[in-house]
RNA sequence: GCUCCGGUAGUAUAGUCUGGCUAAGUAUUCCGGCCUUUCGAGCCGGAGACCCGGGUUCGAAUCCCGGCCGGAGCACCA
């Protein structure tokens, strides 16, 4: 962190325009912002950015989208702002921009400006007077001008090597009649732009630090020729690369694409990195933390592989999640011979014995018994010849069919398994079992069978299906959804 | 095209500013072994990297130049 020392207090924001739902892209503004500022005793703000309703509209349930999104990443705001609240403050500050000499108001087309500004040359527009621009000024206020046909520009160097730099626009007219603000409606038709109007919020809510992305490097170099204008100072900053996850798109554009053409029925899609579908998938906030603060702020692009982020998760859930049996596209065992019947207990968690136990119940009719087993499971039971139902007892194979598989009992002792170097499968007893889908990263669903004591899962919870991966409860009436998290 | 920025193992990261203390540390991944009534966890071991080429220097991942590759910006978007 630069100079934190240098500030009585370290105040940090986030400031995303609520056009969009936040992801693991976001997660790094936002994290890395909450922590700095929490680590120096700070605060941290959130600030919407909803300047645009033309091109990058507001829609007002991701101000709640984002805020549920902020809560549920533990990072919690000290002071929220709304942008289109503050309308009169930047409209003091442009016309003081413009008494101070360091603003005019530009009514050349577009094109025509354009040309001036890559000759080096001044518009006719920055030649005016104050008092003439002020005169302008109210102007565009009043309605004397259309939409497009005017604009404050802030003065830079117009010989800056980087021609995005010359004169940049800060406030703009919008046709509020076309183009309603969600929130305001039509009250306002001159609206700031981003450099304005974050310029300007830096310095009023006292931000002293700011970490964003790399793309903003230039915005910093337009804005501080603003700041030179007002006397300020500009904040310390910290520009990160591009965050990326292997396989999963971060683009707005594309996301948004997938949701128009049907592609992704949510936000929270599971093949979606964002911070709703990694919940949903059951992603813990925590692991996305530790994921974020180890990456760190470095302005070098990253690309991360999913296994990255599981590892984290894995670590937080493994010591808590409790075991099910789940049997996947279930085949039918018949086992004959058992000599008695069975209460098998099954630990809920083996290396914490004390949380409890899961109990079958076996009782065989003629020494009969039928089981339902995952198909995956068939080779390695043809394979193998003998095979130990966990915690149950081990059997012989005697004929694999498509559907079902016939055994002969074996034997109940487990050392005997293991002297056979006898597989162990997961296993239900036929007829019982809660029916059970499973919605993949991949967005295919696994349907089968979860065992009866599956039917006390509370949605949120985060268990494990033995032999086949961590999964999040996502509802369970009657029947049982769950989203896949990682192996 | 112009203006910037960056390139350490499969992935991510430490070290780079202030050259030697590091025959490059850590996490994860992968492989092998141990342990374990899960293909989970744990334990032990192993494999694996400084983009390339010059230069400065007694000595360079670290400094300089060139190349290559990647990224960002060049909106009356944020």
């Amino acid at each position: 962190m630069p100079n934190a020392k240098k500030y009585k207090k370290v105040v940090t924001r986030f400031s995303p325009n609520p056009d969009f739902v936040l992801h693991l892209g976001s997660a790094r503004a936002i994290i890395l912002s909450y922590d700095y500022a929490k680590k120096h005793n700070g605060s941290f703000l959130l600030r919407f950015e909803d300047t645009d309703s033309k091109t990058k509209k507001p829609k007002l349930e991701f101000y709640d989208a984002v805020r549920e999104d902020l809560k549920w990443l533990g990072c919690s705001w000290d002071m929220e702002f709304i942008q289109s609240d503050r309308l009169s403050t930047y409209y003091e500050h442009a016309q003081e921009l413009i008494k101070l000499g360091g603003a005019y108001v530009c009514t050349c087309e577009r094109e025509v400006f354009q040309k001036k500004s890559r000759a080096k040359q001044s518009c006719p527009c920055r030649l005016l007077s104050v008092n003439e621009s002020l005169i302008r000024w109210n102007h565009m206020l009043d309605g004397g001008y259309g939409e497009g046909e005017a604009v404050v520009r802030v003065k830079t160097d117009l010989k800056h090597p980087n021609p995005a730099l010359r004169d940049w626009p800060a406030l703009r007219i919008i046709d509020p009649k076309k183009y309603p603000h969600p929130r305001v409606g039509s009250k306002y038709r001159v609206w700031p732009l981003y450099n304005f109007s974050t310029g300007v919020d830096d310095h009023l809510m006292g931000i002293t630090h700011i970490i964003r992305g790399k793309e903003h490097i230039t915005n910093q170099a337009r804005q501080e020729y603003m700041y030179t204008h007002f006397g300020w100072d500009y904040p310390e900053t910290i520009h990160y690369g591009r965050l990326k996850i292997t396989g999963a798109s971060l683009s707005k554009s594309e996301i948004v694409k997938g949701m128009d053409s049907g592609l992704y029925k949510s936000w929270d899609d599971p093949r979606l990195a964002t911070l709703a579908a990694l919940k949903r998938r059951g992603i813990m906030a925590e692991a996305i933390h530790s994921l974020i603060i180890d990456v760190g702020p470095k302005p070098q692009d990253v690309v991360l592989a999913w296994k990255n982020l599981y590892a984290y998760n894995r670590k937080l859930i493994d010591p808590t999640a409790k075991r099910y049996f789940f049997v996947y596209d279930p085949v039918k065992l018949v086992v004959i011979g058992i000599p008695h019947e069975f209460e098998a207990e099954v630990p809920l968690h083996p290396d914490h014995p004390k949380v409890g136990v899961r109990k079958f119940e076996v009782k065989p009719v003629n020494r009969a018994a039928g089981f339902l087993i995952s198909r995956d499971d068939l080779k390695l039971i043809e394979d193998k010849g003998v095979v130990r139902l966990m915690d149950l007892f081990n059997f012989k194979v005697e004929t694999v069919e498509a559907d079902v598989v016939q055994a002969t009992f074996l034997g109940e002792s487990y050392e005997e398994a293991k002297k056979l170097c006898a597989p162990l499968i997961h296993w239900i007893p036929v007829d019982t079992g809660l029916s059970c889908e499973v919605f993949m990263p991949d967005a295919s669903i696994v349907n089968g069978l979860a065992e009866e004591s599956c039917r006390k899962l509370m949605p949120d919870e985060i268990i494990q299906f033995q032999r086949f991966g961590f999964v999040r409860v996502d509802a369970n009436n009657g029947k049982l959804a769950a989203y896949f998290a990682h192996r």
